[in-house]
DNA sequence: TCAATCATTTTTGTTAACAATAAAGCGGAT
DNA sequence: ATCCGCTTTATTGTTAACAAAAATGATTGA
């Protein structure tokens, strides 16, 4: 009994792992066909688990498959990225919405916690992208489980987000204004440790709208062009 | 060239189709164990691509699946099919106000013309379920397309909506209020043939909400205790 | 020289046999 | 009699061989 938890990963899940990895740094070129037995010996295993995990993906989105044809990685575009951006607004406002009303008190603490380590990331970092990064996805994603709203959690986490780090990383779009966007997370916190579950949502929809126009405008100043 | 199309369809193509409406039909009950190789001879084909269907089913929560311990058909409650709607409200919300600046209006016109015959069928069968509940997916469904959003729109036609039904199916709610809902749709056409989509966002919020909460009344008289 | 057709070859889709794991049933001991 | 442990068994996970389809390349005719 020294494994408390049995959780036999399944081949398919490793393959399902790696390849969503792979696929959301960027490592496999959008576009590329790439053929099944060389994702095999790449990621060292057969083709039976690899095809579940293909199919798991294609439903996702993160890859196209036709018939005969091969699989290869979804094209992104600016456009998309966006589109992204405003469904992420309504939802995650729902998602803020929501979590004031149910979060615990433990759960508003860790979420007030991650923002107080933020802070000192950016400050002794100077806002190293990849901590600023890390701790942005860590704070949504503490409010998308904080919803309990089961279906919600599993569209953001298991959809959107790995959505918007796979264009991120294509696009190599840094999250930008680390400062402003870390006030923004302490206002949002703030409502909804008051239970104040509108305002959190206003907070977050604006939040996310700004982060979308800050995109917009790197792409009219011609930083995003690709 | 008579064949515009190719789509070899494939068989895990198949199966995925036949498992999902299966699913969502509740001819395969909740919870309940259900083997590889009984799915296998009810559909008429092998292991493969039924193992490849059911990772996307899975992917896409109908149904969870333990290794080794075999795949059952997700469980559901009054509680999470209030959470669904909660879910389309805001982002339907979005999908008729992108709708509302992108249709066609040849799109509009084929909106309003479901309406028309929607309304007749609702007259002349004294709003029969069945096509009650056609009408009301066939309006949603433009408008999601509508919005040529491709990330909305996929995961409401493909994640969303099945849910949906699924719930419905299975807590036999028939979708009821069915002359209140018609001019609901009819103001939410307006809205988007003006091109006003503010306005569209507010009265498909209100519509759903509306939605949701007959369904609410019900649970609370009772009607859809299980 | 270019185009079109046919054969080759690569790659995907499918199937069936094999291995591993967990559930179930049986037996013994307390 | 009940509980614990072991063995059995059935089901899942995996692998490799097979079949089919499409892309590629060469050859032949115009």
């Amino acid at each position: 009994m020294i494994e408390a938890i049995p959780q036999t990963q399944t081949r398919a899940d490793e393959a399902f792992d790696c390849l969503q990895t792979a696929i959301v740094k960027g490592e496999l070129a959008p576009g590329e066909k790439i053929g099944e037995l060389e994702l095999c010996q790449r990621f060292q295993l057969t083709r039976g688990p690899l095809r579940e995990a293909l199919g798991r993906l294609e439903s996702r989105g993160l890859l196209v498959r036709r018939p005969h044809a091969g699989v290869k990685v979804v094209s992104v575009s600016t456009e998309e990225l966006l589109e992204l951006y405003r469904i992420r607004e309504v939802m995650e406002g729902l998602a803020a919405r929501q979590a004031a009303a149910r979060m615990t008190d433990e759960e508003v603490a860790g979420l007030q916690a991650t923002l107080d380590a933020h802070e000192a990331m950016i400050e002794q970092a100077q806002g190293q992208a990849y901590y600023q990064a890390e701790g942005d996805y860590d704070f949504h994603h503490r409010i998308a489980t904080g919803s309990r709203n089961t279906k919600l959690a599993q569209m953001l986490l298991g959809d959107l987000y790995y959505m918007v780090r796979m264009y991120r990383y294509r696009l190599s779009t840094s999250a930008g204004r680390p400062h402003r966007a870390l006030g923004e997370h302490r206002r949002i916190v703030e409502a909804i440790a008051q239970r104040d579950g509108e305002l959190a949502e206003f907070l977050m929809k604006r939040h996310i709208n700004a982060a979308r126009r800050n995109i917009e405008q790197k792409i009219e100043e011609g930083l995003l062009s690709f």
